[in-house]
DNA sequence: GAAAGATGATACGGATGTGAAACGATCGGG
DNA sequence: CCCGATCGTTTCACATCCGTATCATCTTTC
């Protein structure tokens, strides 16, 4: 079922998750790098950088320098195609797994503790 | 009441939002940037440099900056304390308040497509 | 096999954010 | 009245991100 929220649920719902997140001088990534880490996780593979860039709307050094920068982070991690030596496969790794298992704990968290 | 959440549900609805203002090519606040924003507009005046940078866990110049920034977009203005000079009142403004109206309507909107 | 096309990475110039330290303006207690 | 304390801003050196253009590598087409 879907989840009903009113707007200032919402308001009040990014700025607890935000606060936290700021506040713990965590990993803290930008916007687009956050949408990238999400399309990893939540959408089918294979991930390519052009299909990424074409999905967000943006170029593909974009892409390219946000996996640089997660994956220094070790957040994701990049092998060419065998098949199409062209191609770049992104892939998951633990501590991306673990970093938005965090995350959405404490999105979850925050929704639970919500005023009405 | 409190809002029902599930990990899964907040990861995608991260991404709705996220990529909904990545491919607008909105406004792009830095998440510290947003959550001044959302504190100033949530939470009771008056609002001040210290106040914000004490709530955040950052410096002062972060919040002074960030304000020169989100000034410049018209989405909160400053102004001197008559009471006490020293201080500077932070202010909503339309423009602000329009954009977290828009912004919250969008994250309603992706909370209530989240697949069960 | 050579040329054309596709893919991801890199170079460049500009814009913006950051932390640490120092600064000018203002207030307030002795 | 004055000197220390407070407040917001500025400066500095550094890092990161962006978009455009270009590059190297690989594949496909003829």
């Amino acid at each position: 079922m879907s989840v009903r929220l009113r707007p200032i649920q919402a308001l009040r719902l990014w700025q607890e998750v935000g606060l936290s997140m700021v506040r713990r001088h965590a990993v803290d990534l930008t916007q687009r790098q956050m949408v990238i880490l999400l399309t990893i996780y939540l959408e089918p593979p294979p991930h390519t950088v052009r299909g990424l860039a074409a999905k967000l709307g943006v170029t593909k050094p974009v892409i390219t320098r946000a996996l640089d920068a997660m994956g220094e982070l070790d957040l994701v991690s990049r092998r060419r195609d065998p098949a199409d030596r062209r191609n770049v496969i992104i892939q998951r790794t633990v501590r991306g797994s673990l970093f938005l298992d965090e995350f959405s704990d404490r999105v979850v968290e925050a929704a639970g503790a919500l005023a009405p």
